[in-house]
DNA sequence: TTGAAAGCGCTAACAG
DNA sequence: CTGTTAGCGCTTTCAA
């Protein structure tokens, strides 16, 4: 038996009008208990299922979120993908993934395609906030702050100078007084919150910045951490703890130090940032700074679909506090360090 | 001045037909090289951009491929789907990413919204090959061979086989004469081809396989490999070498052996497979078998485009060579393990 | 080489 | 509570 694969066949099979057919598939009310039954059944009989293409051409909106992130190998955007896809699948919403790779030019391509495609909202994941084909979309921006003015749109964002302030602090604590701190400005706001949170540390604690232990790599890799490492090293810096702002350069810097014949925790501590799974891997197990990926991804997605219901959002912007994973990295074993 | 935003205002304000802007825009030829030029000039005037649930109503097809992965925090995976992403961009076409989570209800429910938005193409990372609501559209199945028989569209996967052997041999070569192995064979069916490559490299060496050092996972976990590494010891089994079907596993075998008092290179040799991140990372970094995985989605990607396009594809199954990364959990430091 | 017009499947205004 | 109908923006056939 051939199945209905259009409202008018469900319509006629069930002996109603397209448009009844369609208030019991929305839930538009306006139709008795027992025509929806009926149409049900024979929805469910048919396997039916609405065409999208044409349901968006109508309403000018599809049950599609666009989501775009800088990169989705990074594990802290695996992640946070995954939740935030698993959040609006519950609710009946896809996700077009789009990789943006820091790039402006592709995320200008990636925002037009997405809005022709009719998207409900959008997730950005960009520290760039003047789009104007954006205006009148539901947009959220996770994670990374603005480079420049708020355009619109809700932003949430982990607390990352508390983090950088709590990494910092757990260093000191543990003995550390030089440390070096190894960073990418570059595209990432993020990080320049995490340093300021550092030098608050130091403030407090009432130790300079020595700018002979700073590092400002071109990008976020195990490899550019090495080098940096490494120079550091070169030119003869001395330090007895490595602040990183991702885990990535925390991984890094523990190689590095370990072919440089430094042993973490035992010569140097190292902190990282995000807690992801390469900071529990690495050994020793990196001290991190964890942010709570899963209520971010949560938050924002009852966020953008309570906008997209038109709904008010109550606040404008939201900071989630992070919390310190403590691991090998930041317990040394040498009790030398602590008397320095 | 306010923009034209369909095109029947394309059409009036190039003093054309929206017939051919259409074929302009489609390069369906039948229209003069003046005409075109001046319908390309107003639409870049106008920023304009076509309605794809327009045209995917229209031609019952969008511009969008729908790629069903079952977890995307495994780097693996990430790393596949970011390529898959940026070959597809490239060619205009936008990715609905969806994670399955290895289960098959999920997997349905993806795949019915997925046609439903009149994809043209899906990706399908999975070992499950019945789904009846694919019939008639191109589908590339990737990295996951088939539980079952297959239904039809076209395989890539990486020849697992051959890696578990190189990997296996690599253990042996360097001298190991006891080798565990770890595996999760549930839902990946590439592990027990994995699995099969160990066996031959055994039996090629002429040595038995040792029953009592086989442990399966209930998951691809970090935490599943460290218990099963320390249930192994618990029990009093004897190896010098640990063979991991995934990175993941890998770095878990290292964490618990270092746990039980063993390091590795010292003690026991270890290899991983995927050669991730993790397995560089990892102190000591880990052997891998390194899968082509730019080559996997380059592939898969013309493939599923040429099938969109109407093209037949030359071969139903496609096995792309794999290789070895040696690090130092191969290379041992403790000459006696040699003299074995 | 070009245009007119039908219609993809759906929703929503309106009428009843 | 239910049906009729117009039309979203686009492609494509047919006619010129």
């Amino acid at each position: 038996m051939e199945k209905a694969k259009n409202i008018k066949e469900i319509a006629r099979l069930a002996g109603v009008s397209t448009a009844t057919v369609s208030r019991v598939i929305n839930h538009n009310g306006r139709f008795s208990k027992e025509t929806e039954q009926r149409v049900l059944k024979v929805i469910q009989q048919n396997d039916y299922v609405p065409n999208m293409s044409a349901k968006g051409l109508r309403t000018s909106r599809t049950e599609v979120i666009g989501v775009m992130v800088p990169d989705i190998t990074n594990p802290h955007f695996a992640n946070l993908v995954l939740r935030l896809e698993m959040d609006f699948f519950a609710h009946g919403y896809s996700c077009l993934i789009c990789n943006t790779n820091e790039s402006q030019t592709l995320e200008q391509k990636h925002i037009q395609s997405l809005t022709a495609q009719n998207v409900s909202g959008i997730v950005l994941i960009s520290g760039t906030r003047n789009y104007p084909d954006l205006s009148g979309l539901p947009v959220v921006y996770v994670d990374r702050p603005s480079r420049g003015p708020q355009a619109g749109g809700v932003m949430i964002e982990s607390d990352n100078e508390e983090g950088g302030y709590l990494a910092t602090c757990e260093l000191l604590r543990a003995g550390c007084r030089h440390i070096a701190m190894l960073k990418c400005l570059a595209n990432d706001t993020n990080q320049v919150a995490r340093y300021r949170g550092f030098q608050r540390a130091l403030a407090q604690w009432g130790m300079p910045e020595e700018e002979a232990l700073r590092a400002d790599l071109a990008e976020v890799s195990v490899d550019a951490a090495q080098t940096g490492i490494k120079a550091l090293l070169a030119r003869g810096a001395q330090f007895d703890g490595v602040m990183c702002t991702t885990d990535t350069l925390a991984a890094g810097a523990v190689i590095a130090l370990r072919e440089e014949g430094l042993e973490v925790p035992r010569d140097v501590l190292v902190t990282g940032f995000d807690d992801c799974q390469v900071a529990y891997i690495c050994g020793p197990g990196i001290t991190s700074v964890r942010q709570d990926v899963e209520q971010m991804a949560h938050l924002a997605a009852e966020l953008l679909l309570g906008m997209i219901h038109g709904e008010t959002p109550k606040q404008l912007y939201y900071k989630l506090p992070v919390s310190l994973t403590v691991r090998d990295s930041t317990r040394p074993r040498n009790a030398a360090i602590k008397q320095n």
